[in-house]
Formats: structure tokens, sequence, C-alpha cells
RNA sequence: CGGGGAGUAGCUCAGCCUGGUAGAGCACCACGUUCGGGACGUGGGGGCCGGAGGUUCGAAUCCUCUCUCCCCGACCA
């Protein structure tokens, strides 16, 4: 993608509305731009980005077996007065008439219609276990939006739901979804602790909330280092291999992790050895629980035993903010200079950056690697346009692209190029062709 | 929902107290000079001063109502 021709509005001055850092940097980025309070368009820039965190939890949601499905944004309220919610949810739930003086929503989750979905479905044991999730805009009326979109009022959000026929088998699902929620985050380039959470106002009593450690988040949170040390992603996963799943689960499980609401400092002293403690700040992105038969019962989603009997199917839901993500990256990864986008989920891999677009030599040059670069198939951002060095080098920093690969006279002179790495900035003058073998691989 | 603050150019803001017909910096356009970390000069474009009423010869400015946004708190993916 040329600059030239890219729609890339980029802020020198951050906005006064911004108060933390992804939020300004957001903005200042020209990745979105606020609609009304919560609520957000997402320009080409951030639209990537959120494409790109959408594809890797798509993908590791796909892994564990879980199905890709798509439910509607509007619901009716019909199920959500069977299931007893209706009236529960209160202010945070929109509800809207439509012209036939219907009752209808903007789905704040999706437990209700996947039940519905399930029951008219399923009938006996041999339909499950099953795990569905969709990928979608949810809209929750929260009293006070704030911090752009990391508490919007409509954010998109992957929700999977499992079905089980017993606590046994929801465990499993749980265990898979508790393993591809550690994998999923460790590929954003995130470290991801589980905690144990209250189960809120969708229920259940079996739950973990995933926060990531950005210094500027939201929660106090302590943990064993043991933790962020573990690789994830070292082992392949055997989704089928339930032992070998409880065990991972197992071990994340035992070791002490809260947030500051439920920190006990005296069990934190005892249970982790002084310098294994580990205490910073944190966002929550995910959040998964077993509430069994809680949506099952009333809504009459009952399956067959093997032995004839008819019994509520065994229900977990699991949640990531997608959208939320977004904003949890940039505080866990920037500098003074802007973002910092771990290569997995940044806009672009490259920006190639034309320092004299004035200059024949340049041009050529540029033209010619932005057309190779292309061909091998690496995200190219191509600032082509006749700015001053500074103002681009500035704007490069601040949209974070992982790799600037830097044209400019000076060093076609000797047949060389420079190539810089965002994090860190360690800067490389080598050849063209050793430049593009470098990004191509 | 309680408490506070703010709406003037794309962004950051001044002007408002003490009414006289719209400003700065950045951004944008043109030309020229520049060019390895947000360049410089000259010229130019852009605003029903959030909206509606009122007071007044005259309202960005005073009064009333209203809408929107932000912050703190309670609440939450």
């Amino acid at each position: 993608m040329r600059v030239s021709r890219y729609f890339l509005p980029t802020l020198k001055e951050t906005p006064s509305e911004a108060k933390i850092v992804s939020h300004q940097l957001m903005l200042r980025a020209g990745m979105v731009r606020q609609a009304s309070a919560g609520i957000y368009s997402w320009l080409p820039l951030g639209f990537r980005v959120l494409k790109k965190i959408e594809q890797i939890v798509r993908e590791e949601q796909d892994r564990t077996g879980c199905h890709e499905m798509l439910m509607p944004t509007i619901q009716s309220a019909d199920l959500w007065k069977q299931s007893g919610r209706y009236e529960d949810y209160g202010e945070e739930m929109l509800r809207i008439l439509d012209r036939h003086q219907h009752e209808m929503l903007y789905g704040p989750t999706n437990e209700e219609l996947i039940t519905d979905i399930f029951r008219a479905g399923a009938r006996s044991y041999r339909d499950v276990p099953l795990l569905m999730y969709h990928i979608q805009w949810k809209f929750r009326d929260e009293v006070r939006p704030r911090f752009g979109v990391m508490r919007g009022r409509e954010f998109l959000m992957k929700d999977a739901y499992s079905f089980d026929m017993n606590y046994e088998s929801a465990l499993v699902a749980y265990n898979k979804m508790f393993v591809a929620y550690l994998r999923t985050f460790a590929r954003m380039g995130l470290k991801a602790i589980p905690m144990e959470a209250e189960t809120g106002p969708i229920g259940g009593n079996l739950s973990h909330e995933f926060i990531i450690l950005a210094d500027t988040g939201e929660s106090e949170i302590f943990c064993d280092r043991d933790f962020i040390e573990y690789d994830v992603l070292a082992s392949a996963v055997d989704y089928d291999d339930h032992a070998g799943l409880e065990k991972v689960v197992d071990y994340f499980t035992r070791l002490y992790a809260r947030t500051d609401e439920k920190h006990d400092a005296e069990a934190f002293a005892n249970e982790v050895p002084e310098q294994r403690r580990y205490e910073g700040r944190g966002i929550e992105v995910g959040h998964i629980f077993y509430f069994g038969t809680k949506y099952s019962e009333p809504l009459g989603a009952f399956i067959t035993t093997p032995d004839d009997e008819r019994v509520p199917v065994h229900m977990g839901s699991y949640g990531i903010g997608v959208s939320r993500l977004v904003g949890a990256i940039i505080e866990a990864s920037h500098d003074e200079n802007g973002i910092v986008w771990p290569e997995p989920v940044a806009p672009f891999k490259v920006g190639l950056i034309n320092l004299r677009a004035t200059d024949d030599a340049c041009v050529k040059a540029c033209e010619d690697i932005y057309a190779r670069l292309r061909a091998a198939g690496v995200e190219v951002l191509f600032e082509d346009r006749d700015e001053s060095p500074g103002a681009k080098f500035a704007q490069m920093d601040l949209i974070g692209l992982p790799w600037q690969l830097i044209v400019g006279p000076r060093g076609l002179k000797n047949g060389v190029v420079e190539l810089k790495r965002r994090a860190g900035g360690e800067r490389e003058e080598l050849s063209i062709d050793s430049a593009l073998s470098r990004l191509s691989a």
C-alpha cells in the first residue's frame, strides 16, 4: 500500500478526550474515529489490526475443534424472557421496538440464542460434545464508556459455547478453551495470566479471567513468575489428549494469581517464594465460564443419554474481547514515539521509506523494492510522499510497523539501504538483496 | 445514576468576565528553497462560535432551555 493512496489521518497532537495511551495512540495513528460515546469507526489501518487479531483468535478456536458460525446482532426478547435475563440484565441491554411493536434487543451476549439453536438441532448424547463460536459485534449500554475501544459500548467479541452431557465432559471443553486462550494471547506477543474469577451475571461456578500484563492496566495483579516464564507455544497441543490438557490447566490453576480485589498478601507471601513474586498491572481480555444447566433448563435444551434419560445439556461460555485487544496490545507495547506492534498483529510488516521522493535513483530503487516485497507476499506500507525525512520517520514510528526499510540517496551511493527494527531500534545497513531476503524470511 | 468540566477551523486552544460582526499554532492548497529524525519563505482556502429561544440597534460573548462529549465515583468483556 502506498501512503500517498492510503487513508491515514495521523495527528501530531493528542486529542484532548483521550486519557490513556492506547486511546491516544489509536487516534493519533488514524486507526479509529469516535462515532459517539463508546462507539467507534475503524479506519483502514485499525481495521487491519482488528482483522489480524480476529484471525489469530479464529485459528486457535478452530484448532480445538470449535466450529465457527454467526449469530445476528439483533435478537428477539422472547428467549431472554424465557431465561429470565430480560429483567436481570437491566439498563445495560439496548432494547428496541420494531415497527410491529415487537420487543427486540441488540445482543450483549448470546447464551440464549445459541441454546435455542442447540435445542432445535440436538437430541441425544450422540450430538455432544459440541463447541461452537462466533465473532460478532455486541452492545452493552455501559453507564460510562471510556478508555477508547477498551471499554466501548459496541465491541467485537469472540464468544464460544460448549455443550456436554455431563460435568466431566464439560470440564474437557473448559480445559480446551483454557489452553486455547493461553496460546491465542501468546501468539499476539502477550503474556496472559489466568485468574480465578467471579462468575458475575452469567452465573455458574467455574470461571477464569485472562489478564494480560500491561504497566498501564486497570487492575493490579499479583502472581507467580512461573506464569510469565512458561512458553505455551513451545510445544504443539493435542486437543484430543484430555489428560495432557488437564496437566497444563492444573499447572496454571495451582499457581498464585489474583487481582487486587481478591489478593491476600499473607497467602501470596506463604505460597510464592520471594524471587518468584510478580506484582504488576493487567487488563482483562478473556473470560471463561462453566455454568452447567443454567440456560439449558429454563430454555428446555435436553438431550437423551445412552440410558434413555432426558437431561439438560451442560454448557459453558468463553469470551475474548477482540476489539479490546487492539487497545490492550498497545497498552502492553508502545514507547514514547508511538505504537510498537508485535509482528503477528501488525497492520503491515514493513514500512518502506523513500527519504527523497524527488530523487530519481531513490524512486527507482523504492519502486523496485516495493514490487519485489509485494511479489514475495510481504505486507508493506510504502511511504512514497514528498515530505521531510523527519516527518516520515515520526509518522512511521507512530504507527509502529515492526520493520522500517529506509532508502536514501546517501546509502544508495554505497549500494546499501537501512533496515530498522521498531522494537529496540536496532539499525543495520545492508544491500537491497539481503534486506529483501531478510524481510521475506 | 450522583458529582465536576468542556463544546469556537481537521487537531490543540485563545477570545467570553467588560456585547461592536472571527483569531493563533499545527494541519491543508499553490509556488520556490530545502531534505538521514515532525524544515523554511511567500501567497491562499477553510468556521450559521453544538442547537433552539430570549434580551439588545447589535450576541461567540448576557439569560433560559436543550443536545453532545470528557473526567471522578458506583458498575462492567
